[in-house]
DNA sequence: ATCTCTGCAAACCGTTTGCAAGGGA
DNA sequence: TCCCTTGCAAACGGTTTGCAGAGAT
């Protein structure tokens, strides 16, 4: 059984159905974390003979719309979606291996800060993706055993 | 005449031949301080009786391999791209009026470093943009005099 | 039974690519 | 002259949409 029926209840509750699909979907971002339309697609695809792109795409709006999930574009070229019960957070994408680390949010709080005084903008930090270089891609070439 | 002839002689020294098309969209870069493929294309077109949009994105491409102009992806769907020249700097994008603020530099150094010093992680953050409301759309709404 | 949701397939949009003709050095 | 560069048109990859039939309530 799952282990988000309260997400299943809260489609329901708005007067969405909630169809065999929809349920698999919830599951396969719940599982992965944060998840690509396509990796939804990819993950749901082997429990079942076949379900389409596109409803993938309008499931996702949908749970978008009832704020169930977040998209997070990271400029990968492709949407990333994830729960949107986390608390906001961020990640560092190395542009060498294309790992991602997990960004705790006090390390934003300084610069949000500075932002808002110095130019009275309020950063929408939320899910924020930043690129560079991860410290096993900035190590240079050694003695595995070193 | 040019304002940019030496970026026209930086393409020739390199081997590449100067074209006019190449030239123009060197003038429309050089023009807009950052441009979409596709606003160079509109921008040339204006002048010409045509050129295309293929070969906009192959003078984008070769322009940043040859170090001229920079990529910059602000997540929008479409890539931005301007004179390589310029200091790095930065954009807060307002998500309310699509307004574009520049952001100096020093403010992302302390996060820069800490990210470094917490995470080993080396940030680029060469033209990054962030999201966010500007103080105009901040502000409730209220009488104009105020 | 009703009306939402799904699958399919075609459309879309930004971007890339193969090919033959054109033009810069 | 040589071969890089262009235009054209088709392909591509992620995403969206119209339509008719399936299925949740």
């Amino acid at each position: 059984m799952s282990h988000h029926t309260g997400l299943v209840e809260n489609v329901r509750k708005r007067g969405y159905r909630m169809t065999p699909q929809r349920e698999m979907i919830l599951d396969a971002i719940h599982d992965e974390g944060h998840v690509t339309a396509d990796q939804v697609y990819q993950r749901v695809c082997a429990k079942t003979p076949a379900i389409n792109l596109a409803t993938v795409y309008r499931t996702l709006e949908l749970l978008k719309e009832l704020g169930i999930v977040t998209a997070i574009d990271t400029g990968e070229g492709c949407v990333h979606y994830e729960l949107a019960g986390e608390l906001p957070h961020h990640h560092l994408v190395c542009e060498g291996c294309g790992h991602t680390l997990e960004l705790d949010r006090d390390v934003l709080l300084p610069l949000e800060d500075e932002l808002c005084k110095r130019y009275g903008f309020t950063v929408n930090f939320n899910h924020l993706a930043l690129f560079g270089t991860c410290p096993k891609c900035q190590k240079p070439k050694r003695k595995k055993g070193g």
